[in-house]
DNA sequence: AGAACATATTGATGTTTATCAATATATAAA
DNA sequence: TTTATATATTGATAAACATCAATATGTTCT
């Protein structure tokens, strides 16, 4: 039938400086929820939604530990892009 | 100021069908309009417009012949990323 | 069971965007 | 100069999307 959709899921994925922020974030390791969204300066709920975005395009995946949801970075492609657009360095 | 903008106008470029699929015509070379927009099965005046947004991100660039303008791509960043995702498969 | 905390979902809202038809501009040919 | 062809721009429209506040769900601790 058609061809494969997964590029197109995950360059829009990429296509949101809310979403590309959280990726920088995940640069350096898993993190939960509650870290992320005050470094990206959002509401808890729209943070939520994004990572959701990013899940589903399969660049990150999600661990639940207790009361806690980590999220880190699967997609070494995604990796290869950031690098390739000086998108790399790492966020505190 | 605020930090570099490029990566992510670059990425907007990248999130959208039939820009993917112009990109991907011009992977066999340099081609005028009246060749892409049958080619992406868009009205002309819809492929001038994503035309003008991946020039605008300096993915292409157009040149004037006579009646016709060619647009090619110039962005070698573009092309990695083309291959990473496996979209360098030449369209007729 | 109830309180406290972390995360997900829902509903509403304003903005952006992709598309087309119609029109304007530009170039070449007759 | 008129006609034909190629491309760009404009105006309208519908769909997609990012965001937030409020609420629901899930987990732990007492």
């Amino acid at each position: 039938m058609s061809g494969n959709q997964q590029p197109i899921i995950i360059l829009k994925a990429l296509s949101d400086n809310t979403r590309l922020k959280i990726i920088q974030f995940l640069l350096n390791g898993e993190k939960c929820v509650c870290e992320i969204f005050p470094n990206v300066k959002r509401t808890q709920s729209t943070v939520s939604i994004q990572l959701n975005v990013l899940e589903k395009a399969k660049i990150i995946k999600s661990r639940r530990e207790g009361k806690w949801v980590y999220y880190q970075i699967v997609d070494k492609k995604v990796l290869e892009i950031f690098k390739l657009l000086g998108l790399n360095k790492q966020m505190k």
